[in-house]
DNA sequence: TCAAAAGTGTTATCCTTACACCCATGT
DNA sequence: ACATGGGTGTAAGGATAACACTTTTGA
């Protein structure tokens, strides 16, 4: 994997055609949405737009796609992002396509159908260009500020007990309305699946399943404002988190979910670090997109045979302390094949 | 994992409306396609529509989404499989949508743009519903005969060296015309990853990279169908593999890499296989995906310590040779969270 | 009795995890 | 000198990969 986008988004032949004998299918439109992603320090940071708006929720970036003016979706997503941000995409990756018949498109109206398509950017924090894009009305903001219970770097998250848990236990003890069928877990045993009850492991990959739990148990502010009816139980609780605009937190949560799987096995840390960084730097980034604690040697070890990293001979004289050897991506490693990613695994 | 469909298919909020302040962009279509698998004994196999038609390529089931009449993409899905062929999906989830100007948009004509969203679906081949099946159009097809490099289990596929490898070598000696920056790697070292050549090992996974490297080196006959100019070097080569309608084999790659990839850490091999089955047979179907020879006491042991299966009790008196021990999957494994997957590494 | 396929024992090796401990700098 | 963070040695336990070997059937 390069600094550039992943092989699936290149040409390649046609799209398929409307198979014959069939009526053509309403026209849609696609709206292209972009997680995009820095680090600073100790902090994971997601581009929102509309962020100081008064009564507007924020939310991600967004563009529609015209594939008269771009050849390709990829193409048309970093032409509106510079566009809008002046910020310059590194790694892009398609996450999903959502063809909802949303909840927003107004009843009756056959023709305003919008399908969007979410990818997830990384890139670095440009001080220079930070003007430029808080004038066009975006900025950066924590990502844990959308998903407080997935931040275990200090230990177990307060709001999971003080909020999150209790909630969760009482929709498990109500029963469904109807068992779906397409639906066969309970709702205790997703439950237990995704926040780890019961002796079951807290992964941290399962972003998305513990998210739409909440969402449907009415936990999330989301679930109100989309008519859910499960949310009318928690009138007294306070938002679970920050909201954002239409389903961009699911997006969101989407994206935090691919990246920390992502990490695993393919060299992505380094597009978020800067051209030279301490280990320390670069294990600070990895725990806050994993949202977990690494042992430090063992985290040393793990980069060193990967060899995915050199030492550039510099030292930096950091916060305090003895100063730390510098170190660059070996962007060789990218022709070497083992493209092997900082495989963590087990517990912290 | 459950027998159905992966969580992020669920409805959830809306999707996004159009930025203010735009233009409306062009209206597009929505194709789904399918790249439906199932493996009889040692063969994975893939269902494709007109198989006999003279003169049309095979391509895979296709068909238009409409979001009046579906509610999310994947119910649209199994609506038209199983109106087309009667065949019900177990296992489906999305892999990728292709927004391309494809080259079969007519040009000059701006209205019909057609977007194909790709799905894998997993299912097991009924031989009751097969008649219904070839009535409407649609048979199961070798995979492998739209890939023949992919099929190591035996050793090292001869077209590789027959003509595959030949052919890139001269590929790769010529200089491209034009250096892309969005392909930061020259196309030796990317034939070099593909196809594990100069030591790198060759990883079952890219099947995808493998063929978009033959596409763009004009190897494959849809290249040529598609006017690429690379494709006038190989005048009097064989056609490399079965080409396939559109870009359908492009999808079908797509499916495929997913596919070797997720047996490996999610338990979807038992979607393919009956509800009883010898370990001998679990294993032949995980090397008939994964395309290369496990050795049978690890693969063993790692059914078992991965708890994923239980014995029946029974016995099946196979082919000659002493009876096998049946099992099952024990479905209980999903609710334990350890999901494991039946975690191959390294070479065979 | 032999072929064919099922099923096991064992070992060297590597990877993971977790100890505890030393080193170089600024104040 | 001491606080602060950088940087290491080592060993137990487990997972992997690869040996070769035994067992149970049908022909």
């Amino acid at each position: 994997m390069s600094s550039r986008s992943a092989s699936t988004s290149e040409p390649g032949p046609a799209a398929a055609l409307p198979a014959a004998g069939r009526e053509a299918p309403a026209r849609i439109e696609i709206g292209l949405n972009a997680a995009i992603v820095a680090v600073d320090r100790l902090t994971p940071l997601i581009l929102v737009t509309q962020p100081g708006a008064k009564g507007r929720e924020e939310g991600l970036p967004f563009g529609p796609f015209d594939p008269l003016e771009h050849r390709t979706m990829e193409i048309g997503l970093r032409a509106f992002v510079e566009e809008q941000t002046r910020l310059r995409l590194g790694y892009v990756e398609q996450l999903y396509t959502f063809g909802d018949r949303g909840r927003h498109a107004r009843r009756g109206d056959t023709a305003a159908h919008v399908m969007s398509v979410g990818y997830l950017a990384l890139t670095r924090r440009d001080e220079d260009g930070e003007e430029a894009l808080k004038e066009s009305g975006a900025d950066w903001r924590p990502w844990y500020g959308y998903f407080p219970w997935e931040d275990w770097r200090t230990g177990r998250p307060p709001i999971l007990d003080a909020a999150i848990e209790p909630a969760l236990e009482r929709w498990c003890a109500m029963a469904p309305s109807a068992e779906r069928p397409d639906r066969p877990l309970a709702r205790r045993e997703r439950v237990r699946l995704a926040f780890g009850w019961g002796g079951v492991p807290f992964d941290e990959e399962r972003v998305l399943d513990r998210y739409e739990l909440l969402y449907e148990a009415g936990l999330v502010p989301e679930a109100r404002r989309d008519g859910r009816a499960s949310a009318a139980l928690w009138k007294d609780l306070p938002p679970i988190g920050r909201p954002m605009r239409f389903d961009h937190r699911r997006i969101l949560a989407t994206a935090i979910s691919r990246l920390r799987a992502k990490l695993k096995y393919r060299p992505v840390v380094f597009e978020l670090v800067a051209d030279s960084f301490t280990l320390t730097e670069l294990q600070k980034v990895v725990e806050a997109i994993s949202g977990r604690h690494l042992h430090k040697q063992n985290f040393r070890r793990l980069v060193e045979q990967t060899r995915l990293v050199e030492q550039t001979g510099e030292t930096s004289i950091s916060t305090g302390g003895r100063p730390a050897a510098l170190f660059r991506f070996r962007r060789e490693v990218m022709k070497e094949g083992a493209l092997a990613g900082l495989r963590l695994r087990g517990r912290p």
